[in-house]
Parts: C-alpha cells; structure tokens; sequence
DNA sequence: ATGAAAGCGCTAACAG
DNA sequence: CTGTTAGCGCTTTCAT
C-alpha cells in the first residue's frame, strides 16, 4: 500500500490514457457484459503500459467481499493445525483465496476478539477452538458465519464441522491388537480437560465391556514425548502386554523410555499412537498407529466454507475416520 | 463481509443514533483530537449499543494501509518456515497486525504472481524464497517493498535480509568433533542446488585446508531421512570416524541406517544434523545439532519490516549464528 | 455498448 | 471542539 517508485496506476489514469470511462476499465478488466473488441484493446494496452492491476482493496470494500478467510488455531506448534493449515491454505488458494492465520495461543479469551476481528476483514472463518465453551462458541457462531469448525460440534445450528472419528481410530487399534492376542491393555491417556482424548477413553471402556475380551488399565499420562517417557516403569509394571497411546508423541516418549528399560518391542510389548505425526514412521520400531487425515481436513474445511460462500448447502457434520497404519511397533502378543 | 442477523452497523448510523457528525465518531473511535466528553460517551454509547465496530476494510482504503503483513514461503511443510510463520505470527500479532501466509510449492513462477499479488492487499512482505534467480529478485524487490528475504541478500540495495550463518554453525560442529579426536570426517552433502548446501560445504573446505586438521570426505545424499538412510553403508566405507550431516533429516536416516548395520553410534561413528528440528532430542542418541533460532528470525522479520513501515533505519544484514547442541550422538573418537 | 453518477465505509483537511 | 467536504479506488445501476 506504499508508494515506491512511480506510483501505483489506478482506474482513473487507465480510463484517461484509453480514453474511455472507468466503469469500461472496469468491465474489461472483469470480463464483464461485452464491450467492443476495439474499444477493450486499448484498455488493456493502456493497463499494460500503465502496469495497471486493480486494487483488492478497493475492490473489497465496493463488493463486500475480500476473497480471504481466516483460520484460527490455538497452537500453531501443534503438528495438527500445521496440516490443516497447509491443506487449507493449498484449497483456498487454488480458488484465489488468500489465507490470513491467527494463532490464540490457547488463550481463549484472545479467541473470541481475535475471531471477531478477523471475520471483520474476512470472507469466512475455519475455527479449531477446542477450549472455548460451548455456549460461547453458540453465542459466537452467528457473527462468524460463514463458519467451519475442526473437531468441534454445534448439533442443530447448521454449522458445518469436520471431526475425527478418535472412537473408530482406537476401535481399529484395539482390534488390531486383539488379532495378534493381546488380552491386557494399557492406556495411556491424554490432557484429560482434553475432548479428544475423552472420545479415547469412552471408546476403549466400550469396547472392553462390549465384548470383554480384554482388559483395560488406563494410566494418567499427559500428550508430550516426556510424559510418554515418564510412565514406561508403569506400564511395565501392569503386566499388559499392549499399550495404546494418547498419541504418537506419548508413544515415541513411552517406546523410549522402554527400550531403555531394556524392554523388547514388539517382543515382549506392543505401542501404538495416535495421529501418525511426520516422524511415526521413523522411530525404532516404527510407530502403529492411526493416521489422522490432517491434509483432507484443510481441504474439506475450504469446500464447506466456499459452499457458505456460494450459497450452496453444505454438509453439516463430516466425520473423519482415520486410517489404521501397521508398521512395526506392534507384535504378537508374547506367550507366557 | 456478509450479512447475517442485523446488518452491521456502519459509522453513519452511529452518527445519526449520537446525533453527531460521522467525523466525530470517527475521532472517537480512534482516540484522536480531543472531543467534548459529553459527546464522546454519547458516541460510545451509541456504538456499544449498535454493536458497531470500524470496517477494516473500509479503513484500509481510506488509510491506504491494510495493518496485515504477508509471509510468503515455498513449503509449508518445512519445518524451518513452520516455526518462522510462528514467531512471524506472533510478533506482527502482538503489533496489531494480520498475517496472510502463502506457499509456492515451490513454483518459482507462482511465487512472482503471489509475491505481487499479496503486496497489494498487504502492508509489507516477508519472502522465503530459495530458489528465484537473483536477477528476478532484484527486479522484484521494488514492487514488493518494504520487504525482508529470508536466507537470501541483495546487496546494494537496502532490503532487510535475515540468513542463517551456515558457514558457522559448521564451524561449531566441526570444532566439537576436532576436540574429541575425530580426524577425518564425511560431509553427507544436501541437494547441490541449495544454497545453503553450499556454505556448509563452502565452510567444510576452508576448514580442511585452513587446519589441515581432519580430511574430509563429501558424499553426495540429499536432504530427506531416506537420503540419509540410503547412504549409512557408504559411511562406514569411507572409514570415518564422524558424519556431518546437511541436516537433521539426513542425519537421523543415518542414524537409523548405521542402526541396522549393527554400528554403535557414537562409539565407533559420531554423527551431527543441523537445524535442531523439534525431534531431533528424541532420536537414539539425541542428536548433536546446529540449531538455527527460527523462531527469533520469525520475530526479526517483522521488527524489520516494522521499521519499514515506519521509516525507522533497518538492519539491512542480520546474520543468526546457530547454536551448537552437544547430545549423545557425538562422542570420543575411537582409538584404532 | 458505453458513460454518468452514486455508493461501499471510513479518514482527513479545512473551516468555523 | 465540531461539522462539512472531499476523497481512497472500484463496481454498478441507470440512462442513453
């Protein structure tokens, strides 16, 4: 917006140098109604000459649209958001959308004012706010609209979410673990403020009173590779034969942890995480686990919140199953 | 920029409900001039009650200044411009200031089209661009200005550039593995086009002729954990007592290669990354890094660009020596 | 098919 | 201290 060199040409000088009214400039510079071949070459030799691209600012501020959306994470650090980041940023700009990002750094006050200003400048809003209660969020929504939620559900508000299915994710888990025999299972559980890991935990009590073929013990654990590596001791000290972990962090951190108890993996205990983190597959052994289709998200978060742009109905509640990945972490359980 | 619920209110209705001109609430609303206090609250009062806020959009035309700033990166799945996007976001947020991030995949053609595309509904730019030709960034740099480039110069001309001083950080690594003895060393090379390969290498040269201290050993690998893998028995032929690595990726691969061929690391080969990448501290051993702050350049680029904006003088070189990480990955070198 | 004119919502001289 | 006026640059009826 500053001026450098011969400032930037506008509408106006166009028009003069062409001769012709600024709402011709306009039309040829849309592709607009038909205007006459002679008449459109000399606006776009004049823009050419002038070096002419019309301002998107202006433009915005005539059409009531910006051609942006906003994506609002609480962490930017956390490997998730940086895929639907990407993801999302990839599908809105193919659509010549641009993407502006705020981070609230979990605060979730800052959230709130932060949304709202940024749907100020904004077309739409992808909100991942896994703090924010839900009726602030119900409070929040109708200011927001055009609005898509990651992992977040507003039943009967019409807003579009995209979650994961972490139920069926531990579901594939589980009953991967019981085709190699394992009986005793150990959880390692995540923030327990966490919905997410909530969504673990109700799957596993299911499963393991459903058809009591194994046993669950859970153990408070936490989500980063150093609570991981803190419970290895009691993991082996519950006599499973199995762990599934909160997520890939806690799993590399506990994998750590028992091999430095000299603990044989998969030999003698089986691990499996939970996300399917860029370095899952390069751990020693590498991780079993469920791969979270981060990418997808970003992408479909762009389809809803342009089918909000356009008008077009839009799929109220996209759930996304994730994809079990064997690799070798995982073992038949030992024979006692 | 749509209309749900009541339409947003607009300065003019804020005007008429206060009974005042739009002038004064717009001098309210930004804290300017001094108004009559009776007439302020009447104008405060108005707005709360209207739900009013100032169009962003509306301001920016009037202010030909957006308050956003864009990062402009070739992949966003590199982990060196995810923690810049961090420290970028944060400190442009803490400033007021939006930021809109785009990727080029690596198109060097796009990146042209989006750099100047993004400078028009942007303040400034910050621009990561590895591979654009010189002379393209030479001709570019003045329709993007202000502007920062990230790990590229151009001198002469005043634009701010933050780069990482490569040659040092393999300086540091080198130094750490003279002081345990190693003697001669293997370069696992990264891709020959990146510039930063070639101060690494650049740095590996004059140290080897400098001192005359260790010979060194360049083995062309590349930059991902497969490269590095690939070459683990490449390694152990050369008869190295240590592997400096293009970066963390690479060394980590090597690690896990030199793993399976049975090789105790770092008893019979010390091995180093660069970067300090957020898993280099959990492989097995640890990784001996050269850490690049990337977070701190994040925030440098928007100091920079924030002396721009307010024609305050820029730093115009700012050099970031990493940081030498000693973990478990180096040791003594063994005694034949 | 083209131009004149009004308007998007806000800010900034300039008067008074 | 406050209001009037004139833009910022573009789009879009509405006439012609």
């Amino acid at each position: 917006m500053s001026e450098n060199g011969r400032p930037t040409a506008t509408i106006r000088r166009v028009a003069e140098a062409a001769g012709v009214s600024r709402a011709t400039v306009s039309r040829v510079m849309n592709g607009r109604s038909t205007v006459a071949p002679e008449l459109a070459a000399r606006v776009l030799e004049a823009a050419r000459a002038l070096d002419y691209a019309p301002s998107p600012v202006a433009r915005s501020l005539a059409l009531g649209r910006t051609a942006t959306i906003a994506l609002i994470v609480p962490d930017l650090a956390n490997p998730m958001f940086q895929d639907v980041l990407r993801g999302l940023s990839q599908a809105a700009g193919e659509d010549g959308h641009r993407l502006i990002v705020a981070e609230s750094n979990e605060n979730v006050a800052n959230e709130e004012v932060l949304a709202v200003e940024a749907r100020r400048r904004c077309d739409g809003i992808v909100l991942a706010s896994p703090r924010l209660p839900t009726e602030d969020l119900e409070r929040l929504a109708p200011l927001l609209s055009p609005l898509v939620l990651i992992n977040r559900k507003l039943p009967g508000t019409g807003v579009p979410s995209l979650s994961v299915d972490h139920g069926a994710g531990i579901g594939d888990l589980v009953a991967h673990l019981l085709s190699l025999g394992h009986r005793r299972i150990a959880y390692l559980s995540g923030p327990s403020a966490s919905i997410s890991n909530q969504d673990r935990v109700d799957a596993l009590l299911r499963l393991s009173a459903e058809g009591r073929e194994f046993e669950l013990v859970q153990l408070a654990c936490g989500a980063t590779f150093e609570n991981g590596h803190a419970m290895a001791g009691a993991v082996v000290e519950t006599g499973a034969t199995a762990v599934v972990a909160y997520n890939d962090m806690v799993a590399f951190g506990a994998l750590s942890g028992l091999h430095e108890l000299g603990i044989p993996i998969p030999g003698r205990l089986s691990i499996t995480g939970f996300d399917d983190i860029p370095f899952a597959r390069y751990t020693t052994p590498p991780l079993t686990t469920a791969a979270v289709p981060k990418n997808v998200l970003g992408h479909q978060a762009w389809t809803q919140l342009s089918n909000q742009l356009h008008n077009n109905p839009t799929q109220n509640q996209a759930t996304f199953r994730p994809r079990l990945l064997v690799r070798g972490s995982t073992g038949r359980a030992p024979t006692p």
